[in-house]
DNA sequence: ACAAATAATGAATCAATATTCATTATTGAA
DNA sequence: TTCAATAATGAATATTGATTCATTATTTGT
């Protein structure tokens, strides 16, 4: 059957040698595109034809390489939230110290870098998009209070804490170190001092919630 | 003058005598209806022929109450806005308790009453729509955030609660709750019982998030 | 009741970009 | 080097729904 008369068809390239590199390339260019311009023109002003001309590609390729625009920004999201989680989890996971040692720690390392970050944490943290998009910033969210949620059961467990809904207080901790994050963000940039010291903050208003009222 | 020869232009009708009430009838409905699609379909479903169709006008005539889309929504959004923050304003002003005591009802309260709001809670707190209207839910975060502020420097300058930055503390508390809205929404609704022990968890967060750490 | 004026209507238009796809450039095997 | 196949291009198209505005219905003052 190799000899088919067919054969016409048979012809074929090979998928890609040094071409799949150049691929890979593009498609990294492409994101670290869109999150400079997520960084500088917040979602709003985030078109895919910006994208593709600061990657240095034709706006089609775009597609050849993300099936929309919503999946583009979706996977820039993705990518920021997970490196944002992982973090927390790292100091979640250290050995040897209490509970509410690592939650003030996580708390403090979270809203310290993304102040750090300027408007790419604005556009992450509040900022509306598509719905797809925002979906992947609602699971984020989820994924920080699990990991919080987590860390206060421990913190239960070894009566640092005395009983609570670590679920809810979860969420609430993630939502109070956001919005800690936004606050001053409206205003304007900070110093690396101005930064620890918000962090600090907010660091102790979390571990402090946990703990039972008189 | 009055005989002038260009008379014609002169006729003219009076603005208005029930058709003002009938206009501001229809202003009303179209507000509700506006609030009603926001509620069952979230900013995502709420297109502005909808809105006329519900609110029996049409899709014309909303344009004569509202400039666009976004000033109907935003108005919208300032109204329900508003009176929530009326309430919280309220409970923060009550004569003869402690600073600790109003913030937590303050707190529980508005929790709960939003948890009974359902998907309007949502799109009021979190769902994205137009940045113009965006604009109109950052402005109520900051006005709650900053009712809240003032409750937690009334605390501090009554000895209840140590030194503390409250303009970033009372963004906190504000971040803290609305995440303790959202979260449980995103499950399903909840009996009055349920609303109220979410209300109530989230309120200790808050007052306990006060109090200095040993 | 009539005419001038205003209000309401909703189908047609517009705008803003995401997405497509015919065309051109590159690539890989013979 | 040549050719078939694949990749990249970007101008043209498609989409979606807000907004307009010529037309029709209501009002108001005489």
């Amino acid at each position: 059957m190799s000899s088919n008369d067919e054969v016409r068809e048979q012809k074929a390239t090979r998928p890609s040698p040094r071409v799949l590199a150049r691929q890979l390339d593009a498609r990294k260019r492409i994101l670290e595109a869109a999150r400079g311009v997520i960084g500088d023109l917040g979602f709003a002003g985030a078109q895919v034809a910006t994208v593709a001309d600061i990657a240095g590609v034709a706006t089609g390729t775009i597609y050849r390489h993300f099936t929309s625009k919503a999946e583009l920004f979706s996977e820039v999201l993705r990518a920021v939230c997970e490196r944002e989680l992982d973090v927390v989890r790292a100091i979640a996971a250290e050995e040897g110290r209490t509970a509410a040692e690592r939650l003030h720690d996580a708390v403090f390392t979270f809203v310290a870098r993304a102040l750090q970050s300027g408007d790419l944490a604005y556009a992450v943290i509040v900022e509306p998009m598509d719905s797809e998009v925002d979906h992947v910033r609602l699971a984020a969210r989820r994924g920080l209070a699990d990991a919080f949620a987590a860390l206060i059961r421990e913190g239960i467990s070894a009566g640092e804490y005395p009983e609570q809904n670590a679920e809810l207080r979860g969420a609430a901790v993630v939502g109070a170190f956001l919005e800690g994050v936004v606050h001053p963000l409206e205003q304007s940039l900070l110093t690396l001092a101005e930064r620890e010291e918000v962090g600090e903050e907010i660091a102790q208003f979390c571990v402090a919630a946990l703990t039972k009222r008189a």
